[in-house]
DNA sequence: ATGTCC
C-alpha cells in the first residue's frame, strides 16, 4: 500500500504517482488536493487510481479530484480520458452505477425573509411531491413505449409533455438530450426498474435543498450578477440525483457482459475485476455506450420532472406564478458519465472518451458545447456539499485543460456510512439542525446520521484546491435552510 | 449508488 512519501509533489495542489509506482501503468496518476486533503485521503485511492492508469488508451494521466475517495474499481473523483482511435476502452466502473448522477441549480427572486415563514410547508410539500428513498416510485406514470421515448429524448420529452420550459433544455448539459441512445440495447429488467422512477430522488447522498446566498459568500460579484444571484439573501434550490434503479441495472447488465468477453475475446488483462471494460470500438463497447446514453437521458428527464415539481410546490405554497417567482434554472451538469470530446493532446486534436466518475465537466470559456448564454463566461459548475455545510456554484476556466476540463463534484466522504451511524444519531441531529435553522425531512433517520456534515471533507478546502489548481473558480456559496432526502 | 442478495 502506498504512503504519502510515494507521491511526488508537482505543484501546491498536484501530487503524482509516477509510472514506476506500479507495473503496467501506461501513464502517471495525478491526485489533486491541498496538503491537508492529501494527508487525510484514503490510501486506497492511490491503488485504485494507479490501476486506472493501466487501462488501454488512457491519455496523459489518470486523475483523481480533491473530493476523491474509494469507489467501485475507479475511485469516486476519478477522471480517465481514453483515446478511442488508439485502442481506448470504455469502463462502466469509470462512470459509476448511478449513470448521470448530477446536480441541478434553480434560482428564485425570493429572499430568505420571504421564504422563512413558509419553509416547513415548502419542505413538507416537496417531500410529498418528490418521492425519496430506495425503491420509491414517482407520481408520473409512463408506458413502456413512453419510457423508451424518454431514453431517446431525455429532458426534451418532459418539456414536450408540459413538464418544464424550453429554456430549461438550453441550461442543461447536452441540451438535456444526448444523441445516440438506443433503447434496443437495454434489458427489459432495466425498463421494469426505471418505469416508475421519473421524478424521484433516491437515497444515500441524493437530496434536494433550499439554500440561501449570504452577501459574504459571493466570491465573484460580476459573475454572481451575471447569473442573477445578486438579490439580498436570495433563495435558490439545488438537487442531486441520478438514473435510479434504471441506470444501476444498465451498469450491472454490461459489467456482466464485459466480464465474459474482456479476456477471452479481447485479451484485456486488468488488475481488478471491478475495472471490467471493452474496447470502445467493439460491439460490446458500442452497445454499452448506446445503453448508457439511455440512462443519461433518463436521468436528465428525472431531474426535469423534479424541477417541474419544485416549481409547482413553490407556486402553490406561495400563491404566485413560477415566472413571478423567477424560478429559472442556472444549470444541470452530470458527474457520472463518459463522453466523446475533442481535446488537444501535445498540440494535436484527439477524440477522447472522457470518463468522469464523481467528477464534473468544467469547460472554460469558448467551448462550442456550451450554450450561447454561457459560452463567453465558461461552464457553470455545481459542487454539492453536505446538508450542514453548504454548496458552491463555480465556473470553468481555460486552465481546466490540464484535466480535460474536469473538476470536483462534492465534498467527498471521510468515513464509511457504518462509522457515521456509530458517531451520530439521526433523531438528535435533526433537532440540532432545526435549531440551527435547517429543516430536514428524510425517509430514514439512519440516512440522516450517515449524511452528517462531519462524515464529509471540508467542502471549502475541496473548492480551494480546485481553485488553486485552476480547475474551477468559486462564484457563490449557498447555505442550506431546508433539505429533503432518502 | 442500488427493488442495500434473483
Amino acid at each position: 500500500m502506498a504512503t504519502l512519501n510515494q507521491l511526488e509533489r508537482v505543484t501546491e495542489t498536484i501530487w503524482e504517482l509516477p509510472r514506476s509506482f506500479k507495473a503496467g501503468m501506461r501513464v502517471p496518476a495525478r491526485i489533486y488536493g491541498t496538503e491537508k486533503i492529501i494527508r487525510a485521503m484514503d490510501e486506497t485511492v492511490y491503488d485504485q487510481i494507479s490501476n486506472v492508469a493501466c487501462l488501454p488508451g488512457i491519455t496523459q494521466y489518470a486523475f483523481c479530484m480533491p473530493d476523491g475517495h474509494f469507489g467501485y474499481g475507479f475511485p469516486i473523483g476519478g477522471v480517465a480520458a481514453m483515446d478511442v482511435d488508439n485502442d481506448g476502452v470504455i469502463s462502466p466502473g469509470g462512470i459509476g452505477f448511478d449513470i448521470n448522477c448530477g446536480m441541478r441549480l434553480i434560482k428564485t427572486h425570493l429572499s430568505y425573509k420571504e421564504v422563512k415563514p413558509h419553509l416547513k410547508t415548502l419542505v413538507d410539500r416537496l417531500f410529498k411531491q418528490i418521492p425519496a428513498g430506495v425503491g420509491s416510485s414517482g407520481l408520473l406514470k409512463v408506458s413502456r413505449s413512453e419510457f423508451r421515448q424518454v431514453c431517446q429524448q431525455g429532458a426534451r420529452w418532459c418539456v414536450q409533455q408540459g413538464l418544464g420550459w424550453e429554456e430549461d433544455l438550453e441550461r442543461t448539459e447536452e441540451g438535456g438530450v444526448i444523441g445516440g441512445a438506443e433503447p434496443a440495447k437495454i434489458s427489459e429488467r432495466a425498463i421494469d426498474r426505471g418505469l416508475n422512477q421519473l421524478g424521484t430522488l433516491g437515497s444515500g447522498n441524493h437530496y434536494l435543498e433550499i439554500q440561501v446566498v449570504h452577501p459574504e459568500n459571493i466570491y465573484d460579484p460580476t459573475l454572481a450578477r451575471f447569473f442573477g444571484l445578486d438579490l439580498p439573501e436570495q433563495v435558490v434550490i439545488m438537487f442531486h440525483c441520478g438514473s435510479r434503479g434504471f441506470g444501476h441495472q444498465v451498469a450491472t447488465d454490461y459489467l456482466q457482459r464485459f466480464l465474459k468477453v474482456m479476456t477471452s475475446k479481447y485479451g484485456l488483462e486488468i488488475r481488478d475485476r471491478e475495472l471490467a471494460c471493452a474496447p470502445f470500438h467493439s460491439p460490446e463497447g458500442q452497445d454499452y455506450f448506446a445503453a448508457m446514453k439511455c440512462a443519461l437521458n433518463m436521468s436528465f428527464a428525472n431531474r426535469q420532472v423534479i424541477l417541474h415539481r419544485v416549481r409547482e410546490v413553490f407556486a402553490e405554497v406561495l400563491g404566485r406564478s413560477t415566472e413571478d417567482l423567477g424560478m429559472h434554472m442556472i444549470y444541470d451538469v452530470a458527474h457520472n458519465t463518459a463522453k466523446l470530446e475533442p481535446h488537444q493532446v501535445n498540440g494535436k486534436q484527439r477524440t477522447l472518451l472522457v470518463h468522469r466518475k464523481g467528477a464534473t465537466r468544467a469547460f472554460g470559456p469558448g467551448r462550442s458545447e456550451l450554450p450561447e448564454i454561457y459560452r463567453q463566461v465558461g461552464q457553470p459548475v455545481i459542487i454539492g456539499g453536505s446538508m450542514e455545510t453548504g454548496s458552491y456554484l463555480l465556473i470553468g476556466t481555460p486552465d481546466g485543460a490540464q484535466t480535460f476540463f474536469s473538476t470536483a463534484h462534492g465534498s467527498g466522504r471521510t468515513m464509511s456510512r457504518r462509522k457515521a451511524r456509530k458517531q451520530w444519531q439521526g433523531e438528535a441531529l435533526l433537532s440540532q439542525l432545526e435549531e440551527r435553522g435547517i429543516y430536514i425531512r428524510s425517509v430514514s433517520k439512519r440516512g440522516v446520521a450517515e449524511e452528517a456534515g462531519g462524515a464529509y471533507k471540508d467542502i471549502d478546502e475541496v473548492v480551494t484546491a480546485t481553485d488553486l489548481a485552476g480547475l474551477s473558480k468559486p462564484v457563490v456559496r449557498f447555505i442550506p435552510i431546508g433539505n429533503i432526502k432518502g
